[in-house]
DNA sequence: GTCTATAACTTGATAGAC
DNA sequence: GTCTATCAAGTTATAGAC
């Protein structure tokens, strides 16, 4: 919060002029990052796309997102641990988008599977892979300039698409 | 620290006749573990197989370290950073091992590019994913499992050998 | 809305008796 | 080696003057 009230150029008690508490701002972080992911996964799955553009569509949703929010996103993929538990804005809320986020995307998945354009793999595993692929571009500064996103969305797109289609 | 004296069932101030302080713990649980990474990678690249069987090793590698350290893959993947940056087991020594590491699992992906093993991409983006797509285990205790360990090597090797492979 | 002052609490760590 | 007692510094947050 000292840091904080120093970036904007407040002391730390004027702060809670314009905010609640500390978790107030963590909140807000999460759960905006949350639905701005969950809308993406929505219009992706509303599309009539064939999976694996599907898949392609969820890789360049996620460069998108973190290129643009670069400030967010350590808080969104590391912090939100930190929510208190209960609450509508709480750890338990958060983590229940989480879950439909995965769900909604394994749907995806099992699709694939089902027409088998993906590998009969286990689903948690393709979905974790893919999860995981795609958290570290707000941590290299080197490739986080919106000139490189056309860049990683090729690149990323080859490796995972090509690691799971059958 | 209470809660670790609790657990070994200490008040805390007695914690403090075995370890000197909370900074000595961090950087004891981070260096093993970075060592136990490197000298892995070191025998890897020491072998003479072909450079898709020394990336089926590593990946072997990472499974097994975070299936047999369990406690210490958290610490080991996210509270590095919380090192004192200067002095012997300081967060730049780490960084150097990591770079260190980052750099030799470089030179197989470079290797297997010029023998035409494996794809014309960038070959930092091929590592991070590699990283990245093996830093989920120790958080999943679905998996987290000796007898899970071949359903995960297994798995993992296809998506991402698969992926990278021309 | 911003400030100074301070409350209320948590943290890592030490002193010294046993 | 372990304990009780305590410290010094840090944290989020509030009270009340301006």
């Amino acid at each position: 919060m000292r840091e904080l009230a120093e970036c904007v150029g407040l002391k730390v008690s004027s702060l809670y002029s314009h905010i609640g508490s500390k978790q107030e701002l963590l909140a807000k972080i999460c759960f905006d990052s949350a639905y701005l992911f969950l809308s993406g996964i929505e219009s992706i799955q509303a599309s009539e796309m064939d999976v694996l553009s599907q898949l392609e569509a969820l890789i360049s949703l996620h460069v998108d997102i973190a290129v643009e929010n670069p400030a967010t996103m350590t808080v969104f993929n590391d912090e939100w641990k930190h929510l208190d538990k209960n609450g509508e804005n709480g750890l338990d809320a958060f983590l229940t988008l989480r879950k439909s986020y995965e769900h909604k995307l394994s749907l995806i998945f099992e699709k694939g599977k089902s027409q088998g354009l993906i590998k009969a793999l286990d689903t948690e595993i393709i979905l974790i892979t893919f999860l995981s692929s795609m958290k570290w571009f707000h941590s290299h500064p080197k490739f986080f300039a919106p000139k490189n996103k056309t860049l990683i969305k090729q690149q990323l797109s080859v490796i995972l698409l090509d690691g799971v289609r059958t």
